[in-house]
DNA sequence: GCGTTGATATTCATATTTGAATTGCCATAT
DNA sequence: ATATGGCAATTCAAATATGAATATCAACGC
């Protein structure tokens, strides 16, 4: 009779492609893991994998496992879903996965109001930019920029998330304030990577073409926010996160360079648990109470 | 992260109800599974059963856990049968499942060629008269007596077993030979329960039916040979089987009382594993060699 | 009533499994 | 040529899990 939990460490030699890094992963030693594969094999009377040098080479009847057990995988994956949906308790922990832009600063700043009101709840914000897997239970609740396609997710579309074009006011005095879109040529230009705008609701690329070229280049947000902090130039911003920002300026009367949705996604299953409830009702709020400031009309109110 | 093995433990709990039984069934102690499933319970931070003095009770979400380990199990089974379609060494077991009437004598007897042949084969014969699940590994090729329905499986039919009337020479020295089916009133009957004819090709109840009454009835294809061996009466008697007794005379003229196919099955990937393709190709062959023996015509061939 | 059966929990000596440290191997970079 | 780094295998002491025996309890049959 096979060993269950063999198949697990083999889904992650498999996955990970040695003995060592799929150790780590499992938190266990790497000598155990090379004894367990050795009994696995042992007990099926096959070889599953070549050990080479530089780690570990499938054979045929390892690539055709792996399938199952990634497939039971999944099946442990949906038992964690139950089990952590059948928690009605307000501790343990939540995991939020949300890009860089907003997850560094302003998501970390919001939560705050919630740490205090569950002290018992461990909030864990993982600022990724590939996309977590609700469904592996790589976090509880994620915050995307488009609607998520995958089944058995509840979401739900909060704020509209708009970027201006800012400068610092440093950048300004030094080399004049650009009264309209033209004058762009004549200045600075801070570019993000085409990549991370790929959920972006107005295309980005015909304003951008009015300016001359970039002086500063990334596929950060955070490193082009610094950028434009730092007085290198003018740079589309976002405007949430300017509104804190006294030395920032914003130009061409609160013209808007691009703008995403901000989609609050959850799994069914898990929206049962008490403490993850908490949490996407929290920020459910939090980020409607706050949907003037993303959509950067906190100037026009300011002034009135 | 969760133990996958403690998830078997589980799952075996679940479907067996008691500590004890699942136990059992994995050739593991009772108190292992007790601590086990304590620590998958801990694990989780949920309950999954209620012990009682009687058992164990599901909880809900235990209920729901056991549909994912359920399917795990599939996942498990088809990496076995993978191993095994991938083992090409003539050495390890084949398990042969069929009902009584044909295993427990016929079967045993012609696979002294066989065992002969392959030494390092360990031949495991499942006297079965529930269906074993050929996809579920419960056996490896199965004689059945109708076409599978399952998908994946092999099966092809092999000979027709007919059952003629029989009874011995010391009871037809008592009671004297019936010279016709109309004489049969006066004969005492050796009647099988419906419920072993299922699957044969003609309505029996039909011949029966000329019986005044039993003299013996059973369920058991065995019992009711027995009977007519120790002359309790006249009563169908398989035609292959009678062949090596010389004390059994056939009646009415070789008349067909009921005949019922004979099917090989196995698992379409089992099927690439040497020592059981060898094996369903021996049983192959051999049915089909006694093919005639099966029908029944080998007193016509021994008359001529 | 009273013993029997079958269930879970507990105890303790034992067998198994594990991890830290180490070795040895090869490829790559210096 | 010689270091370096990543890999799997080996060794051995320590932690861990296991099973046999036992205790305890409830239900059932006589």
């Amino acid at each position: 009779m096979l060993d269950w939990e063999d198949l697990k460490y083999f889904l992650a030699m498999a996955e990970h492609g040695s003995l060592s890094a799929a150790a780590r992963k499992l938190n266990v030693s790497q000598p155990t893991l090379s004894r367990r594969l050795t009994a696995l094999e042992e007990n099926i009377g096959a070889e599953l994998f070549a050990r080479t040098r530089a780690g570990l080479e499938m054979t045929l009847l390892g690539e055709q496992m792996r399938h199952h057990a990634r497939h039971m995988q999944d099946d442990v994956h949906a038992i964690e879903r139950l089990v952590t949906g059948h928690d009605s308790s307000l501790s343990g922990s939540v995991m939020i996965s949300c890009i860089e832009a907003i997850g560094a600063i302003w998501l970390v700043e919001q939560l705050g109001p919630f740490i205090e009101q569950y002290p018992g709840i461990t909030v864990d914000v993982k600022v990724d930019n590939a996309v977590s897997d609700l469904l592996r239970r790589e976090a509880d609740i994620a915050l995307r920029m488009f609607r998520p396609v995958q089944n058995d997710l509840v979401a739900r579309r909060t704020v509209t998330m708009n970027y201006g074009y800012y400068a610092s006011r440093s950048y300004l005095e030094a080399r004049g304030v650009p009264d309209a879109l033209k004058d762009l040529k004549e200045h600075n230009f801070i570019l993000p990577h085409d990549e991370i705008l790929t959920h972006t609701k107005t295309d980005p690329r015909k304003v951008y073409s009015l300016a001359r070229s970039a002086t500063f280049r990334s596929n950060s947000m955070m490193a082009l926010a610094t950028a434009v902090e730092s007085g290198f130039g003018i740079g589309a911003y976002s405007c949430v996160m300017a509104k804190d920002k006294p030395d920032l300026v914003r130009l061409f009367d609160d013209l808007v360079v691009f703008s995403t949705d901000i989609w609050l996604v959850s799994h069914a299953e898990l929206r049962r648990s008490a403490r993850i409830r908490a949490m996407y009702d929290f920020l459910g709020d939090m980020l409607m109470e706050q949907s003037e400031a993303f959509a950067g009309r906190f100037h026009a109110a300011a002034a009135e």
